[in-house]
DNA sequence: ACCTGAACACCGTTCAAGT
DNA sequence: ACCTGAACACCGTTCAAGT
């Protein structure tokens, strides 16, 4: 708990053969995020934690990378979809909540996004999810792919900004802002937004903008019906 | 341009007095993002470019994040914001095609925006102009707020997936993305999204969406109009 | 006041060696 | 096959010293 600082103990200094697998290494960087932040995740500490050498890890992972990407799929496999529901636009409103929160618990994944080269499973099998309601709809594909995208572009924003709910409902903090900005006079009608309290969560606002756009995919919905 | 690994020349081993200003670092910072990506912006990268020792910058900035939060000042204050049109509607769609435009070329706002633990200029700028458009339009403070958060919130979605471009055209790299999901069979309708040739750049995906936020405000504007 | 070298506590990773 | 110590080329930053 307390003493020796670079070797656990002088008397098995070795782990023996079986210590590691991948399941492990994957574990124990998901408690280790949960615990002390994305930032936090380092070679050093994972192995530590796991009372191995840090060379070990390159033994069963290519680099960090890769590990990160394990960890993203595992939290996204023990995710589990909101159960069918009578409306589809409800069962529409359920996965995006799950997806704004999947995203907001676990920056990992927003930070996957922002660094992507390759599409990743998180993001296809929401994506899938959200068309094939939309699909169901009787929405065409075309207009499906583009509502579905602007559905997953409007949450990922939504998570992004996610954290700054702490400040936001400081004013304080929107003055200062204020402050800094270089051509006072241009910008006149924030005013109106930082008068009166910041009435509006991080929360609200996302629901605000599902109805928003929800109200469009009713009407693509009705013009469906309209044409058939 | 090549030798000398460390010292730069033998003879003027010093910087004068006044070589260094903070214009000066925030200009070589934003030269070396342009060039090499955000990633290589370093220390010790931008000192060399300035030839100066890397402790020097430490003399007009408190640490890398303050010199971070001063390129992205100065990356917006660079920023004209669109003419004036006859439109309220068409002059906000030009200013959330430069926001998209912004944010997708100077992608240091973006990370601002994942870091950030205050508010800076860049969205207070924005949202300030979003908020007017709306509120010229007759939109009642409450519903102006939603919906430019709405706005603000698809367009951060929209740049951080922007880079995706490359790959997002190759249907291979969805097959390899679909190969990889765990419960095959669960989603059946992505199929949908990947047989066609995907026929959507990133761009008519924005416009799309936008016009599905417009939708909305044009039918807030209407009632607006209905209740006085 | 401004610039700097040496040093510190970290990173991720390569490589050759142990078992 | 799996685990490891030493070493490498980097990070950002503190500190005491130069001018």
């Amino acid at each position: 708990m307390s003493s020796s600082p670079t070797k656990p103990t002088p008397g098995r200094s070795r782990a023996p053969r079986g210590t590691l697998k991948p399941d492990m290494i994957v574990k124990a960087a998901i408690e280790l995020i949960d615990e002390d932040g994305l930032e936090s995740l380092t070679i050093g500490r994972l192995a530590k934690r796991l009372r191995v050498a840090p060379m070990s890890l390159y033994t069963h992972f290519r680099d960090k990378e890769a590990i990160l990407l394990a960890v993203a799929t595992e939290l996204f496999s023990h995710f589990e979809m909101p159960e069918d529901d009578s409306s589809d636009l409800e069962m529409l409103r359920k996965i995006m909540r799950a997806y704004l929160h999947l995203l907001v618990d676990n920056p990992v994944l927003l930070k996957l996004y922002a660094a992507g080269r390759e599409a990743n499973p998180i993001e296809v099998g929401f994506d899938d999810a959200i068309f094939g309601c939309l699909e169901r709809m009787g929405i065409d594909p075309r207009t499906g792919v583009e509502l579905s995208s602007t559905l997953v572009r409007f949450v990922i924003g939504c998570a992004l900004v996610y954290p700054r709910k702490e400040w936001e409902e400081d004013p304080r903090s929107w003055n200062r802002a204020r402050r800094r900005l270089p051509p006072t006079e241009t910008y006149p009608s924030i005013r109106e937004l930082t008068r009166g309290e910041v009435p509006f969560s991080q929360d609200h606002l996302f629901e605000a903008g599902l109805e928003t756009i929800f109200a469009d995919i009713r009407t693509a919905r009705r013009s469906a019906r309209g044409d058939h």
